[in-house]
DNA sequence: TGTACATCAGTGAACGCGCGTTCACTGATGTAC
DNA sequence: TGTACATCAGTGAACGCGCGTTCACTGATGTAC
C-alpha cells in the first residue's frame, strides 16, 4: 500500500481511521470498554502514536459524541423540512421515513447514541439526555402549530411530545437491531402506525376523553 | 462486630452481601465494568474468597439477572391483579402506580435491567430484551379483553402493546432518575396522561382515523 | 458432656496479562535559501 | 533546481497498576462417638 498525499492529509486520514475504529470497537462493548491499545491495533499504529491525534482516550470519546450529535441534528433538520401543503399524516409518515433513512446512513453514530444513552453514568450520558430533552422541546413547539392543537394546554403539548420522542428513540433502536431490509420496513410500518395512534389520541384528547 | 448464626447462615449472608455490593457497584458503571476485586473489597473479603460463593464473575452476573427478573415478574403480577369492576382509566392509572411503587421498592433491580437492556451486547442483554418482548405479548392479550377492543385487528393489538410497553419502560427509567418524591409524582402523572392518550388514540383508531 | 476428627469460609502469596502513559528515537516530508 | 535544516507522525522499550485465577494454608464451626 502506497501512502499518498501531504503529511497533513495522512495525519487527517489516520485521525479518521482512529474515529472509525473506535466507533466499530465501541459497538462491540461500550465507550467505557474501549481500550487505546485495541484501537491502535485496529488502526495499525503503535499505541503511543495515538497521542499524536488525541490528548487522551476521553478526548476521543468527546469527539465521537460530537460527530454523533452532528448526525442527529442533520436528521432533525431533515424532519422539520416540511412542505406547507403536507397533512398531519404525511408529516408523520415522512418523519418516520427520514428517521429510518438517517439511521441507515449514519448507523454507527445512532448506535453510539443509543448505547451510551442508558450506559455508564457520566458526561457523555448526560450530554445525550440533554440533547434528547431539547428534541422534546422543539417537537412541542412544532406540535403547537398543528391544526388540531387549539384545544391543547401547554402540559398536553409537553406530555405528547415526550411520548412521541420516547417512541421515536425506541424506533431508532429497533431499526438498528433490524438486520434485514424487510425487518426494517416492518419496524417503520409499526412506527408509522404508533405515531398516527398517538396523534389520534391527542386530537380526541380534550374533545372526547375516556369515560370513567 | 460479632458474627452470629450457623456457618450456613454466615455463608448465605456473605453471598447476599456480594450480590448487594455487585448491584451497588454495577450502578456506578456497568455489569461488564464490575471487577471481582472491587466487589470483594466492598464486601470486606479477600478476592479469592469470592470463589466460595460463585464459580466466576459471569455466574454472579446471571444471578443478578435472575433476581432482577423476579422483581420484574412480581410487578407484572401486581399490575394484572385487576378488580372486575375497574374501568379502563382505573386500570391504566393503577398500573402506573404499581410500576412506580415497585420501582421504589426494587430500585436496584429495575436500575440493573434498565442499564443492561441497552448495554453491552451479550446473553444478559438478549435475556432482558426477550423478557420485555414477553411483556408485550402478555399485554396484547390483556388489551384484547378491553371493552373498546372489538374493532381492533391483531396487528393493532401488537402495535399498541409495543407502544405502551416502550412508554412504560421509559417511565421506569425516568422514575429511576427522579431523586425527589415530588419529581417521581410528576413522572407518574405524565405517564398516566400518556397512557390515557394512547388508549384514547386506540379507541378512536378504527372509528375515526386521521383525515388526510 | 468431652474429645477427636472433618468440613470449609476466608487467607495471602503468586502468576501472567492488558492497560494508559512516559520517553528518547527515527526517518520521511516540508521549508528556507 | 539543489542543499541544509526543521518538523513531526509513527516507533519501541519501559513503567507501575489492577485484573482474574491458582494454590496451599488456617482456624473456627460442625459432627460422630
Amino acid at each position: 500500500v502506497t501512502e499518498t498525499g501531504t503529511r497533513a492529509d495522512r495525519k487527517e486520514r489516520t485521525r479518521r481511521a482512529i474515529l472509525d475504529a473506535a466507533l466499530r470497537l465501541s459497538a462491540e462493548t461500550t465507550l467505557a470498554g474501549l481500550s487505546l491499545r485495541q484501537v491502535a491495533k485496529e488502526v495499525g499504529i503503535v499505541p503511543t502514536a495515538f497521542y499524536r491525534h488525541f490528548p487522551s482516550l476521553e478526548e476521543l470519546g468527546l469527539a465521537l459524541v460530537d460527530e454523533s450529535f452532528q448526525s442527529l441534528r442533520r436528521m432533525l433538520r431533515d424532519v422539520r423540512r416540511a412542505e406547507p401543503t403536507e397533512s398531519v399524516t404525511e408529516v408523520a409518515d415522512r418523519s418516520v421515513d427520514v428517521l429510518a433513512q438517517h439511521v441507515r446512513t449514519d448507523r454507527a453514530h445512532f448506535a453510539f447514541i443509543a448505547r451510551e444513552r442508558s450506559g455508564q453514568p457520566g458526561p457523555v450520558r448526560d450530554a445525550i439526555r440533554h440533547e434528547i430533552e431539547l428534541c422534546e422541546r422543539e417537537l412541542a413547539t412544532d406540535l403547537a402549530l398543528l391544526p388540531g392543537a387549539r384545544g391543547w394546554t401547554g402540559e398536553d403539548l409537553r406530555v405528547l411530545s415526550a411520548l412521541i420522542v420516547t417512541s421515536m428513540v425506541s424506533t431508532a433502536e429497533a431499526l438498528l437491531d433490524a438486520e434485514r431490509p424487510e425487518r426494517e420496513e416492518e419496524v417503520a410500518h409499526t412506527a408509522r402506525t404508533q405515531l398516527r395512534m398517538m396523534l389520534v389520541g391527542a386530537l380526541h384528547w380534550r374533545s372526547a376523553p375516556l369515560s370513567g
